[in-house]
DNA sequence: GCGACAG
DNA sequence: ATCTTGTCGC
């Protein structure tokens, strides 16, 4: 599968690297961009090295989140993303597993290993597992129809978290699930699997805190791209028969660690 | 000014 | 994310 298969959205990914503020330009990775050929737009560099940098591209690809859709009420196929570190956090492997919605059965798969092509900020998180995230979806055979990110989409502080900036460049239907907050206030939903509260800041919704199963912590799921916040409560409900987290990062959680230990 | 802070 | 020991509970 390609990136024009993919739809990568046609806009620039990087920000410019021009700027009055020299402290500010500082490589957060020495050695600058870690990905080739990567959608830039003219003239500009093919991934951000700097905070802010990174700043810009999230302000400029923040409008093109898609509020509207409801998204697939009944997805054939769901894919689930995760990425593994290795201890000396100096390598990583990317996987994605597309599961059928039906069985929750793994249909298809990939793995990317690389770099990690970021330092971790709060915030700007995607920029560390993107690139090779990206490419694990380049080696799929058939892009699945949602993708359930490990990580937050719209309960972000500016709105723009990992879910939000795959499903952009994707342009695939996408949500994020945190296993922790980052933003806003919540309060304990019921106990029982399926009780949900709102997390909010001020009048703001940003998302849920959904309860999966009875009486375990709940995970956070707001929306990332091209999906209704009910709607993609209801998928992660179905992606969570058993277990806190679904399936589909469960799976790609056992991928991508496998994958590092391999050295594959 | 001092914490908090997805993975 | 990753490192860690035992422990509580089904």
């Amino acid at each position: 599968m390609e990136h024009g298969q993919l739809r990568i959205a046609d806009v620039a990914v990087s920000g410019r690297r021009d700027g009055p503020d020299i402290a500010e330009k500082e490589p957060v990775i020495p050695g600058g961009p870690v990905r080739e050929g990567w959608p830039d737009g003219a003239g500009e560099p093919a991934w951000p090295v700097s905070v802010a940098e990174a700043l810009g591209v999230q302000d400029r690809l923040r409008p093109l989140v898609d509020l509207v859709g409801p998204g697939p009420a009944a997805p054939a196929t769901v894919a689930g993303l995760d990425v593994a570190y290795a201890e000396d956090g100096d390598r990583l492997a990317a996987a994605v597993t597309v599961l059928d919605a039906r069985t929750l059965q793994v249909v298809d798969s990939a793995v990317a290993t690389g770099r990690p092509a970021f330092e971790y900020v709060p915030g700007l998180f995607a920029f560390r597992e993107l690139p090779a995230l990206l490419d694990a979806l380049d080696r799929l055979s058939t892009p699945p129809e949602l993708l359930v990110c490990d990580g937050h989409g719209l309960a972000h502080p500016r709105r723009f978290g990992l879910a939000c900036h795959l499903g952009v460049l994707t342009g695939l239907p996408a949500i994020g699930v945190g296993k922790t907050p980052l933003v806003g206030a919540w309060e304990p939903p019921a106990e029982h699997r399926g009780a949900w509260s709102s997390l909010v800041d001020g009048t703001e919704v940003l998302g849920r805190v959904l309860r999966t199963q009875d009486g375990v912590k709940p995970v956070f799921v707001s929306v990332g791209h091209r999906m209704g916040l009910e709607n993609a409560c209801a998928q992660v409900l179905a992606l969570a028969p058993h277990y806190r987290l679904p399936e589909t990062t469960r799976t790609a959680d056992r991928l991508c660690r496998t994958a590092l230990a391999n050295n594959v």
